[in-house]
This record gives C-alpha cells, structure tokens and sequence, in this order.
DNA sequence: CTACGTTGTGCTCAGCCCGAGAAGAACAGC
DNA sequence: GCTGTTCTTCTCGGGCTGAGCACAACGTAG
C-alpha cells in the first residue's frame, strides 16, 4: 500500500507524526532522485548523455542527468522531464511539448540499495528517453559539463558496484589509468548498471514497438530506420529483408508519397520517404537475427 | 544522478544541511513505500494478495500489501520480501530461503504522482512475485486482514485515479453500491493500476521467459504449465501444439524420467512429470494467439 | 468387469514467415 | 560515360505455426 497503517492507527491529519512514531528512519534519510538515460544517433553510434562530477564523491567522473524529485509538486514522470531541460539546456523554457514531443520518455527501473551513494540513502528512480539527433547541450544553464558520448567508449562492467561502498573515488588511481582526461570512461555510483539496464531494455524494446521511430526526425527512410536497428544492436541486417517486413506490419510506418531530394551519400537511388504510424504494438515482431550466446539475466521486462 | 551536485558545491560532510539547502522540500516530505503485487494459481484461476485497510483514507477497501522502506537498511529487493513475508505470514522467520526460494520476485514500477496518497507525498516501488500455490496467510503477525482475491473479481478500470485527490472514500456511497460488504472491489489508492501494470507485465512475460514454471512445485507436468498459460492468458491452448512447443524450446523443463501416480481427475492417462530447466530466455518465444485487438497503451516493457 | 468419456502424447498437413540471394533501376563521383 | 553503391522488389527453400486426428492410458458409471 502507498502508506502503511496497521500498527499506529492515529487519524489522518497528524501524518509527520505518525510517520516518525511508525519509523523514525523513514523520515528523515532517504532521499528521492530521478536519473536519465538519454540516448541518441550521431554519426551512425548510439550517444548518451553524461555529465561531470564538479564535487565529490566521484567528483570528475562522469554521471547520468538526474536530481531530486520535488515533493508535492511533481509526478516522476514530471521530473525526468525536468532533469533533462534542465541539465541540458534542450527545450530552454518554452513549454514542455513543443522541443520535448519527439521525445520518448519511459521509465527503467528504480535502485535503492542503501550503499549506492555514500553520503546517505538514495532511492533512484531511472527513466530511459529516446529522441533524434540533438544538438550539443553546451547553452543551458547549469549543463556545461553535459555531453553526448559514445556508449562503446564506456565501461560498463560490474566494477560500479564495489566502489561505492567503500573509499570513494581514489580506488582507481586519481585519474591515472592511461586514458584521456580524469576518469574518462568510468560511471559514478551504480550508472553503469543503470545504463546497461537502460542498453538491454532499448535492444529488446526495439523488437517489438515502433520505438526506433523515435530516434528519427518526423520523416525519414526505410535505410534511416534500418540504420537506427542497426545501431543499437549493433548487427548488420538484410536491406531487402529489413524493408519487406517493415512494410507488412500493420501501422508501423506510413508512406508520405515522396522522395529525398538527393541519393545516398555514396550514390544509390532516392529512397521514398514515411513518417511512424499509430500503431504501439508491432505485429509481429522484428525479432533479432538468432544469436546462440545462451543467456543474459533478467532483461529486458 | 544518484544525489546532484551542480548548485550547492558544499563539503560532503554535511549532508544535510546541503540538502536542505538545495530544496527543503526535497528532505522532509517524501516517503519511500514498497508495494508487492503476489499472484499465485489456487482452482485454476489467477488469485493476488491483498489486505484490508484497518484505517483512512480509503478504509475498508483493498491494498496491495506494502510498506516503508527501512532507510539505510536494506535494498528494495529486500524491502520487498520482508513485506511479504511480514504480511502474509509466509516465511515466517526462518533464513530467507527456505520458502521464498521458489518466489519469483522482480520490480514492476515506481509510482509517484504527488495526489496518489491523500496525506503525503509518497512514492511507491511495486513488486511483482509468482508463487505456487501458498496456504491461506491468515497465520501471520499483521497479516490477519490478509487474503487470496480472484484477479476477475476485482475492478481494474481507470477509477482509482480521481478519488485519491479529491475527498477520500465516501465519494463512492460508502459502502452502498449493491456488492456484498464494504468496498469488495475496489482498491485503494491508484493499486488498481499497479495491478493492472503488473497482469500486464505477467502476460508478456509467459511468452519469452519460462516464468511459468513459478506458479507451479518443483515437479509438474505439461497440462500443468499449460493450465498456467490457460489461467494468466484467459485463453485455450491446444494441447498438441503446446506440448510441441515446450518440448521444442532448449532449457525450458527437464524431464524427470517419472510419471504421476495417478491419471487425470476425470480419466487420462498419466502425464511425464518435469522440473524447470536453466533457461533464462524463452528461444522460440512461446507467443500468444493472435488477437486482432489494436492496441493496449504501453504495456510489457 | 465392461463400456464410455476424458486426456496425455505424438503425428500429419497446409499455410505463412524467415533468411539468403539476386536482379533491376536510380544515383553520386570520377 | 563509366563504375560502384544503394534502394526496392522478387524468388526459393527451410522452418515454424495452427488445426486436426490417432492411439493409448486412465477414471468412472453402470
């Protein structure tokens, strides 16, 4: 239930008291943040948008957009948007639908093990968004250290989790491990788990809704959509197999009668043009090429 | 991020004065809750695990059981079966093993609209759990309002929304609307739709992982996880096919090599037992008829 | 004990979808 | 103009799917 009542059944006005006679701890230390996974197409490779540490812990490394959720005055759907205006500099302050309707915004998954964050309980609630190739968020106001960088370029290994609990950020060396720039391709806190969930739910969501539409402009190509498939799950497809079974699902694509105005880049004739469809289901399914690795954990709900 | 940093850029010791004065609100008024939707097969019907609400706001009605998440004790993880265990009754203090071992459980959601609890800003981590058919949790601590409810008797329509905002619980009659006792249909708070998130969440799940098999003991046989399928689908499968299909799939069941002791209630032969096997995935997918329905919203993630 | 209905298990068959390959046409760059 | 690239459509063989049926094993009614 939202608030538990059956041990201290006091009347409905007094709820702080009752709250800390219930539990003392339940009151004062937990703290409620939403976290964003952003991903976008640039050049080809899946982007995600991290920004830099200015304070310890991990203080250099790199993080997903996120912060507090408002009490009383946000749903958390509300606050990813937010977070992400806000430490982005997209959709400045006109309102939230004009810069923000190409963009899908879904939620993750939420992680509250009590060592995640040092300082003190953090329960994050993680939301993964999808939208076309954006421009570089260097023009918002607290989002200078906010940047799209390759997911290949980041490690994503199970080494998020033990430093957390223990020293802090100088396990690793202080910036010293032959790479480029302080902690360039470690994520703080448990991100790193947070983004291969948000990796393993893009992947598999791709099958079966018409969310790659979503990394698009409004119009695009058959070729466009095939390479955003491609991107993400990193496998080359069959151009005439890729085309023929987007066409025969239902409400997945719909054509807009026209052309590009130019070929492809390296020639190629001009493709027709479609915009995404009303479907939210794809039936049936754009399944992955069948891949023998046996197993993976949970993913993908 | 897990906490942010840009604004208030203070030592981090002092947590807490940071954190208030980066927004005051975002210390005192928000509480973390951890609901569980159970489900289990009792009479070849899907039933869930709800409590009676002993106090307002909505009292009388039905809950899913939940509580507080101990701050800086324990995971969500851990949140969540110590509320079950707590208030069914179910495991009741031994090692947590013993009789969760068989418990599937994984998160659902967050939910954490302001209006969602009359009395306080709450945001609410839901859990979903499979387990074989338990005994009645009438034997527990708190658990004595806590009882097995057939999914189809209860009501899962958008109604739950606009009454936790406005006046509590007497905008429905208070009791008088035609069903037996108080409030027997409706849930408490917006439960129905985490219940109807997490029917949605099983359904899709049926298809590509061999979650079925927690709904059922060690060993069982096909028309068992058939009827599993038959009882969550609320459809008839054809015996042949499904045999087929499950047979077909790598590391789904196991064969057990035996038989059961006795044929079927009302004749038949008796049927292989098995036990489920150490797939994670289901390769192929085991998918639903195809129903010609267009669209539900954003299911099954 | 016999007859009958029920059910587990396996088989066949037609239809559809999938992967692979290839062909034709349109286009950019040289 | 020539060449290489790419979009689009077509064909073909294999595998999976749904539907129906066959047979045997079993409980129950009589």
């Amino acid at each position: 239930m939202a608030a538990d009542d059956q041990p201290a059944p006091t009347g409905p006005g007094a709820e702080q008291e009752w709250l800390a006679a219930y539990d003392p701890r339940a009151y004062a230390p937990i703290a409620v943040t939403v976290d964003v996974v952003a991903l976008t197409l640039r050049h080809g490779s899946l982007h995600v948008l991290l920004v830099e540490r200015g304070a310890p812990p991990y203080q250099g490394c790199r993080a997903l957009p996120g912060g507090f959720l408002r009490a009383g005055e946000e749903s958390l759907d509300e606050a990813a948007a937010r977070e992400l205006a806000e430490e982005t500099g997209l959709l400045s302050a006109s309102g939230a639908g004009a810069t923000l309707c190409r963009l899908h915004l879904e939620q993750l998954g939420t992680y509250g093990a009590p060592e995640r964050d040092p300082r003190m309980h953090v329960v994050s609630v993680a939301y993964l968004a999808f939208a076309p190739d954006l421009p570089d968020p260097q023009a918002g106001t607290d989002a200078a250290a906010a940047a799209w960088h390759p997911v290949s370029d980041l490690d994503l290994r199970p080494c998020g989790r033990s430093r957390a609990a223990g020293a802090p950020a100088d396990t690793h060396g202080g910036g010293v491990d032959g790479r480029t720039g302080p902690c360039p391709l470690t994520l703080a806190f448990d991100h790193a788990r947070i983004l291969a969930d948000g990796l393993d739910r893009v992947r598999a969501k791709l099958e079966y809704s018409p969310l790659a539409t979503a990394f698009l402009p409004h119009d695009f190509t058959i070729p466009d959509l095939r390479a955003v498939y491609e991107a993400v799950w990193d496998e080359k497809l069959h151009p005439g197999n890729f085309h023929r079974k987007v066409l025969s699902v239902p409400g997945f694509v719909e054509s807009t009668g026209a052309t590009t105005e130019r070929g492809g880049a390296r020639g190629g004739p001009r493709a027709r043009t479609y915009h995404a469809g009303d479907a939210r289901l794809l039936h049936p399914a754009l399944l992955r090429p069948t891949r023998d690795d046996p197993a993976d954990g949970t993913a993908a709900p």
